[in-house]
RNA sequence: CGGGGCGUGGCGCAGCCUGGUAGCGCACCUGCUUUGGGAGCAGGGGGUCGCCGGUUCAAAUCCGGCCGCCCCGACCA
C-alpha cells in the first residue's frame, strides 16, 4: 500500500477527550475515529489489525471443528421473551413501521438455539460447534476508553451443542485449547481466570484477561492462581488478636461509630473488630453479614452465597431490628448471622463487636460461643492475602474473551432437543464462547506502546514492513525504494510504502506512531553501498542493513521472523 | 441514574467575566527554497461560535430550555 493512496489521518496531538492510551494512540495513529458515544469507525489501517485478529480466531476455531455462519443483528423480541432476557437494560429495543417489537442482539444464544431446535433431530448430528463474527449492540450505561467499551462492536461468538454434560465438558475443553492458541498467537500478555457465571446462569466459566492500565476488571494473581476478584478467594493476612476472655465484657466507646475510631481507642488492630453489615435480601428477610474490621464485602460473592440479590439495610431498619447504627453486632441479635470465612476459620475469643446499645462495644467476643453463625466466604480479597502460601497481587486487566458452560439454560426454553439412541427426547447441552477482536487490538496497543507510539506484535500489525523512501520523486533513493517496494510485494510481504513528498522527520515519526514491526529506510546514506537500513520497532533496535538487489526480499523476510 | 467538566474551521486552544471586527498554533491549497528526525519564506482557502428561544440598537459573550461529548461512581451477557 502506498501512503499517497492511503486514508491514514494521523494527529500530532491527542484528542482532548481521550484518557486511555489505546484511545489516544488509536486516534493519533489513524486507526479509528469516533462517530458518537461508544460508536467507532475502523479506518483502513485499524481494520487491517482487526481483520488480522479475526483471521487468527477463525483458523483456530475451524481447527477444533467449528463451522462459520452468519446470523442477523435484528431479532424478533419474542425470541428473547422466551428466554426471559428481553428485560435486560442493556438490550436495545426497537419497533418497525408496523409496530413489531424487535431487539438488537447483544449475543446470539437465542438465535442459534432457535435454529438448532428446528434443525437438529438426532443424536447422530451432535456434537456441533457453530460460530460467527457479528456486530453486537449494547445499550451501555457508560461507554468508555475508546474502543474498549462500546455500544456496538464485533464479537466472535461460538456455541457448542452436545448430547450430555460429558460432551459439553469436551467441547469446553476444545475451546480452552483453541483460546489458549489464539491468545498465544496474538502476542498479547494474557491469562485465564476463574470467573463469575453472572446473570447468564450456567455451571462454569473462565475469562481470558489481558493486563493493561485501562482495564476494567481487577484480577487476583499468585503463582498457579488467577481469578477475577469478583470471585477470588484467599487466605487472609493474620491479625495480632487481643487476649481472649471467658465472656464478652462491655466497654464504653462514646461517639465512636467507625472501625478506625474504636480500634484506635482500644489499641487493637482493625482486624480484631467484627464489622456488622446488615442486608435486606430480595425475599425481604434481613441478614447480618459479619466481616473482619479490615475487610470489605464482595457483593458478587455475597449474592452467589445468598442465591438472591440484596441491598444494604437502611438506618431506620437497622435501628428497629438490631440496634443503633455504629454499635450493632452479632451478639444477642435475632438475625441470621453470616460469618465471613476469614473469621470463622481463625477462631479467637478476643474479638471486639458492637453491643447493640448506644456508645457501647463488647470485648472478648468468641464466634460460636457468643453467637451462632453460618460460615460464608463473602469478602473481597486484598493484596497480600495468600493462596498456597504465595501472596497475591491485584492488577487491572481487560476481558478479551470468555468461555461458558450454559448447560440447558437456552435449550430448555427454546425447545432444543434431540432423540437419543433409545428414541427418547433429550435436551441439548450448550456452551457459549466469546472473543472481542477490538479489545485484543486495544490491549496490544496498551501493553506494548512506548513514548513514540504503538508497537504491534507481528501477528497483529497492519503491515509487516514500513518502507520509508527518502528524497523526492526522481532521486536515486526514491527509484531504489520503488524497486524494493515492488520486490517485497512480489514476495508476498505486507508492506506500507511512504512515498509522500514530506520530510524525513515526519516519515520516521509516523512510522513509529503506526508501529509496524520492521522499518526499512532507503536513503542516500547507505544507497551508495547498495544497502537499505532496517530498524525493529520493538525497542527501536538498530538492525543490520540488507542488500538492495540480491535477495532483498529473503533478507527482509528473515529479519521479520526475528521480530516479536 | 448521582457527581464533575467541556461544546468556537479537520485537530489542539484563546476570546465570554466587562455585549459592538471571530483569533492563534498545527493541518490544508499555490509558488519558490529545503530533504536523515514532525523544515523556511511569501501568498491563500475554510468557522450559521452545539441547537432553540429570550433580553438588547447589537449576542460566541447575558438569561432560559434542550442536545451532544468526556471523566469519576453506580451499572456491565
Amino acid at each position: 500500500m502506498r501512503m499517497t493512496n492511503l486514508l491514514l489521518p494521523t494527529e500530532r496531538e491527542a484528542p482532548a477527550d481521550a484518557e486511555a492510551l489505546s484511545h489516544i494512540l488509536g486516534v493519533r495513529a489513524g486507526l479509528v475515529r469516533q462517530l458518537g458515544a461508544g460508536l467507532w469507525t475502523w479506518l483502513p489501517a485499524g481494520w487491517r489489525v482487526h481483520q488480522n485478529v479475526v483471521q487468527i480466531i477463525r483458523e483456530e476455531i475451524d481447527a477444533i471443528g467449528g463451522q462459520e455462519l452468519l446470523m442477523p443483528v435484528i431479532h424478533p423480541r419474542e425470541l428473547w421473551r422466551r428466554t426471559g432476557r428481553d428485560q435486560i437494560d442493556e438490550l436495545f429495543k426497537l419497533q418497525d413501521r408496523r409496530g413489531s417489537e424487535l431487539v438488537l442482539a447483544m449475543t446470539h444464544e437465542e438465535a442459534v438455539t432457535f435454529h438448532v431446535s428446528q434443525i437438529v433431530r438426532s443424536y447422530r448430528e451432535l456434537p456441533m460447534i457453530l460460530y460467527h463474527f457479528q456486530t453486537k449492540g449494547r445499550d451501555e450505561p457508560r461507554p468508555r476508553a475508546g474502543v474498549l467499551r462500546t455500544r456496538e462492536f464485533i464479537m466472535k461468538d461460538s456455541y457448542s451443542f452436545d448430547r450430555d454434560p460429558a460432551g459439553l465438558d469436551e467441547s469446553y475443553a476444545k475451546h480452552e485449547l483453541a483460546y489458549d492458541r489464539i491468545f498465544d498467537r496474538t502476542g498479547l500478555e494474557w491469562y485465564k481466570v476463574d470467573s463469575d457465571v453472572g446473570m447468564m446462569g450456567g455451571t462454569g466459566a473462565h475469562e481470558y484477561m489481558a493486563p493493561c492500565p485501562a482495564g476494567e476488571n481487577d484480577v487476583a494473581l499468585a503463582p498457579g492462581y488467577a481469578a477475577n476478584v469478583e470471585i477470588a478467594s484467599a487466605e487472609p493476612q493474620p491479625v495480632a488478636m487481643p487476649a481472649p476472655r471467658s465472656a464478652p465484657e462491655e466497654i464504653a466507646t462514646p461517639g465512636m461509630t467507625t472501625i478506625e475510631a474504636v480500634a484506635a481507642h482500644l489499641g487493637v488492630p482493625a482486624g480484631a473488630l467484627l464489622k456488622a453489615y446488615p442486608v435486606v435480601k430480595d425475599d425481604g428477610a434481613m441478614t447480618l453479614v459479619v466481616l473482619r474490621g479490615d475487610h470489605r464485602v464482595n457483593d458478587i460473592k455475597l449474592t452467589n452465597h445468598l442465591g438472591q440479590g440484596f441491598r444494604p439495610a437502611q438506618e431506620d431498619e437497622i435501628a428497629e431490628r438490631i440496634g443503633p447504627a455504629g454499635y450493632i453486632g452479632p451478639v444477642g441479635s435475632q438475625l441470621q448471622v453470616l460469618l465471613d470465612a476469614a473469621i470463622a476459620d481463625h477462631p479467637s475469643g478476643g474479638f471486639v463487636a458492637g453491643a447493640n446499645r448506644p456508645d457501647m462495644h463488647l470485648e472478648g467476643v468468641e464466634p460460636g460461643r457468643d453467637f451462632a453463625f453460618e460460615r460464608a466466604d463473602v469478602r473481597r480479597v486484598e493484596e497480600g492475602d495468600t493462596v498456597g502460601g504465595h501472596a497475591i497481587r491485584i492488577e487491572p486487566a481487560i476481558e478479551v474473551g470468555n468461555i461458558f458452560k450454559l448447560g440447558t439454560r437456552y435449550s430448555e426454553p427454546l425447545g432444543a432437543t434431540y432423540l437419543d439412541e433409545q428414541g427418547a427426547e433429550q435436551l441439548i447441552w450448550m456452551g457459549s464462547y466469546g472473543i472481542g477482536p477490538a479489545r485484543i487490538a486495544a490491549a496490544a496497543i496498551e501493553q506494548y506502546a512506548d513514548e513514540k507510539g504503538i508497537s504491534w506484535p507481528r501477528a497483529l500489525a497492519p503491515w509487516q514492513v514500513h518502507l520509508v523512501g527518502l528524497g523526492k520523486d526522481g532521486t536515486p533513493e526514491r527509484d531504489a525504494a520503488e524497486v524494493l517496494y515492488a520486490e517485497l510485494q512480489g514476495a508476498g510481504i505486507d508492506v506500507v510504502y511512504d512515498d509522500r513528498q514530506t520530510g524525513p522527520g515526519e516519515k520516521f515519526a509516523e512510522a513509529e506512531l503506526l508501529g509496524c514491526p520492521l522499518r526499512l529506510t532507503v536513503g542516500r546514506r547507505t544507497l551508495e553501498d547498495g544497502l537499505v537500513e532496517a530498524q525493529g520497532r520493538r525497542g527501536r533496535t538498530e538492525l543490520r542493513a540488507v542488500p538492495l538487489r540480491e535477495g532483498a526480499a529473503q533478507a527482509v523476510d528473515a529479519l521479520l521472523r526475528e521480530q516479536p
